[in-house]
DNA sequence: ACCTCCCGCCATGCT
DNA sequence: AGCATGGCGGGAGGT
């Protein structure tokens, strides 16, 4: 993680392949990854002490020093380490050394359950291979080498790349073997995760878990149970397609054995969990909704306790590896039932990229050139399908995706690699260390970065201010800048925001056509269950946007005030992938992501109103807010829609739905008393415009690992409803996100935070936001809910 | 006591 | 049969 840089274009770990024994590898010592480039195929693997230690010169093992410095936690840790490096993976050496040691010592000097952990040794794996391959190289990953080497059995290993592989990070090229492809894809594949979860309506379906638990809550008499009518039907009937696992042309599964494999569910629970976060408001996600949906889609009936817990358990070890990808973090969601873990998207902020519109990013010419032709491919075999979800492809698609591959790798060989070579910034962050050190490290990071990358910085500011000026926000994304660049029509303004729920055009799986240079994206989805897919029906008419939210407020108003979350995103999204080919544009992303909680501040404050309306009239505002929304909005065009995105609108669906009207929307929300007379939700993102956003429920995140995302703390509140709520969404698209036209002063803050947001000390809660981005700085107006009313304002707060 | 989630048994399915 | 995969959930470490 941390010295991604240096990793860029080696091939990934030939050490490993070449390598004869395992054993000397060091697994443990790999820790925090930094692997040397260049370990000769052949030669024994150095040691990792070396590796590890001596990085000195790197700005990341700096502050891996500084950290380790002030933690004693790290400290130890990479005593540990040491000793193993001492012992260099030979187990007789080890036991030899724990021979030696009294039974305190043996045990101090055994790997606590920690230093065991998914997350940690993901990092180690992640450590291992650039962020962006060559593809000219041999990126060959075998699974027995990588185990030994790190030390840990090969049922971890599968944990790992199973997650990998459901973002094409890694492709299965045969038995014990795996191709890394790094990030290269990575983009591309949210993107089309984000599609698919629109289509999927996750968003909607996010909104009726919490309003049921709200409609619970206030229900005293019902117990809580997992298994929900409401589940039932929008997994049954709302034609929520089973879908199994996305695939992206040319990282296909190729594996038949593979392919074959009963349900994939790791992998496929992996992408459903990342597309609830794509599809959601505040990009937060509860691991409750997660199990929640997530159990509903596959088999209602069996809901119980047991499998909840199972998914909940299997959704940690999914969360542990996006976490070391850094896409999301641990945060609590607090809400009336207290707080709730939970995990806040951290990765870039993607537009969707069903139709065709380009991928979200589609700089890497390598990239380009392996959509191209993989549309083709796709669309063939996605129906090969039968009773179950089958992902054996055609042979054809195989000859396709290799020369694919082939001609990729030859197109890649220079490509990008420049650029990234920042990433190790990002990746530090994911080392995952004592929260207390997340300042340090936090601020260690930001010097680091400032002496790294100031040029980037900069790179990065101009984006986004040309990104604010971009209608929607989510267009600041990369993807979206380049969209805007290569087609400005494309792009609608927020107020696009497809009010009336449409089809979904693709209803059927399928093949997701990808942007011209993009490739298209193949779902493969249970026969059945395509057909189902189509009508959006049921669900949408009955959601209730935020209803819930506003019980939810009520009780948890309280707390809501409370938590510091940290809003990371600048920087981490910044420093994620400093290296990235478009280091301006995923920063872009982060940008929006940081703005997104603006909308949610608001609702804090909304929170703090008190309302305590009776439950009752509570729950008779939900009825009336359901049949608003369902007049309204159709949670489905919302949930396309998510943050306004242009391509979503454009690509996903066909014919670009038109904002009914604004007027007539806000003529709606204003009866229903969603939004203060003076507000106004403008259809097109112009300046005044509001961004209402539903989520009444002021939740306050609290970013768990600092460490790992630079824990700054800032205060962020946010509304754990917004999640899902659709109206939320809905309306939130119009104003929230996109930010007015940007404001010199919004492009500074944003500039600003970038800087100092991560080194930030923590900040009171009350204080900050500003971290966000300038975008979010104005003040929006104020959303009532029933009976709450509800602050938006993106306007930093204090 | 609850949250996390490691660990490894064992089913599944390919070779 | 043997091996690769990976579902699954008991139960233990952390807080």
């Amino acid at each position: 993680m941390e010295n991604e840089k240096e990793n860029l274009f080696f091939e990934p770990h030939k050490r490993g392949l070449v390598k004869t024994p395992l054993k000397e590898s060091t697994a443990a010592n790999i820790v925090l990854a930094e692997i040397q480039p260049d370990f000769g195929p052949l030669t024994t693997p150095t040691k990792p002490k070396e590796i590890s230690q001596g990085e000195p010169w790197t700005p990341t093992a700096n502050l891996k020093m500084l950290i380790s410095a002030v933690s004693p936690e790290i400290r130890y840790r990479d005593q540990k380490r040491g000793l193993f490096d001492n012992g260099n993976g030979l187990p007789e050496a080890r036991d030899c050394l724990h021979e030696h040691l009294s039974g305190d010592e043996y045990e101090k000097s055994q790997p606590s359950r920690k230093e065991k952990s998914l997350g940690l040794l993901c990092h180690k794996f992640l450590a291992r291979y650039p962020n962006y391959p060559n593809p000219a190289v041999n990126n060959d990953i075998c699974l027995d080498e990588v185990a030994e080497e790190l030390n840990v059995e090969r049922r971890r290993i599968y944990d790992i790349v199973n997650v990998l592989e459901s973002l094409h990070m890694v492709s299965r090229l045969a038995k014990n073997r795996y191709t890394w492809h790094g990030r290269h894809n990575l983009n591309q594949t949210l993107g089309t995760l984000k599609s698919v979860g629109e289509e999927n309506k996750y968003a909607e379906q996010i909104m009726m878990i919490k309003k049921k638990e709200y409609e619970q809550e206030f229900d005293f008499s019902k117990s809580y149970r997992i298994e929900d009518p409401i589940i039932k039907s929008n997994t049954g009937q709302n034609g929520h397609p089973d879908m199994c696992f996305v695939e992206l042309p040319g990282v296909e599964f190729r594996a038949a054995s593979v392919n074959s494999r009963k349900d994939k569910s790791l992998r496929v629970m992996s992408q459903k969990f990342v597309m609830l976060f794509l599809v959601s408001t505040p990009q937060i996600v509860s691991l409750e909704v997660a199990a929640k949906i997530l159990i509903g889609e596959d088999h209602v009936e069996d809901l119980d306790k047991s499998k909840f817990k199972t998914k909940i358990r299997r959704l940690y070890d999914i969360a542990n590896v996006l976490s070391s990808l850094d896409l999301i973090k641990k945060v609590h969601v607090t809400e009336e039932r207290g707080r709730k873990p939970a995990f806040k998207w951290t990765g870039p902020e993607i537009s969707p990229n069903p139709s065709g519109l380009g991928p979200v990013l589609p700089f890497a010419p390598s990239d380009l050139e392996g959509r191209r032709s993989s549309k083709e491919n796709c669309a063939k075999n996605l129906f090969s399908a039968r009773g179950r979800p089958n992902f054996t492809r055609h042979p054809s698609l195989i000859k396709l995706v290799k020369s694919i591959e082939s001609d990729r790798r030859k197109i890649n060989s220079a490509p990008t690699s420049p650029i990234k070579t920042n990433k190790a910034e990002s990746s530090q962050n994911s080392v995952p260390f004592p929260s207390k050190m997340a300042q340090l490290a936090a601020i260690c990071k930001m010097q680091l970065e400032e002496q790294s990358s100031e040029p980037r910085k900069k790179v990065k500011v101009q984006l986004a201010r040309s990104g604010h000026c971009k209608p929607v926000a989510p267009l600041d994304t990369p993807a979206n800048a380049e969209l805007e660049m290569t087609a400005p029509s494309l792009i609608q303004p927020l107020g696009v925001v497809p009010l009336i729920p449409s089809p979904l055009p693709s209803a059927v799986p399928v093949i997701l056509p990808q942007a011209p240079s993009g490739p298209s994206y193949a779902i493969y989805l249970q026969p059945a269950q395509a057909q189902t897919m189509t009508p959006p029906q049921g669900l949408s008419p009955t959601v209730c946007p935020t209803p819930s939210s506003n019980a939810t407020r009520s009780k948890g108003s309280t707390d809501t005030t409370t938590e510091n979350a940290a809003n990371d995103a600048p920087k981490s999204s910044a420093s994620a992938r400093p290296g990235s080919l478009l280091p301006g544009l995923e920063r872009q992303g982060t940008k929006n992501r940081d703005r997104e909680p603006a909308g949610e501040r608001g609702s804090k404050r909304a929170s703090m109103l008190e309302d305590n309306g009776s439950k009752r009239k509570f729950k008779e505002d939900l009825k009336g807010l359901e049949n608003v929304s369902t007049l309204m909005v159709s949670p489905t065009s919302v949930a396309a829609v998510p943050v306004g995105n242009s391509s979503a609108l454009t690509s996903s669906h066909p014919v670009p739905v038109q904002n009914p009207s604004s007027a007539v929307v806000n003529f709606t929300l204003q009866h229903l008393g969603l939004i203060s007379p003076g507000m106004q939700v403008s259809a097109s993102p112009g300046p005044g415009t509001v961004p209402v956003s539903p989520r009444i429920e002021a939740v306050s995140v609290t970013p768990e690992n600092a460490g790992t995302q630079q824990g700054r703390a800032t205060k962020y509140d946010v509304s754990v409803l917004g999640q899902n709520q659709t109206n939320g969404q809905s309306v939130a698209v119009t104003g929230a996100q996109q930010p007015v036209p940007v404001t010199p002063k919004g492009s500074q803050l944003v500039a600003e935070s970038f800087f100092r947001t991560p080194g930030g000390p923590t900040k009171p809660k009350g204080s900050s936001c500003v971290d966000f981005d300038g975008a979010n700085n104005t003040s929006i107006g104020t959303l009532f809910v029933p009976q709450r009313k509800l602050e938006v304002s993106t306007e930093d707060v204090h």
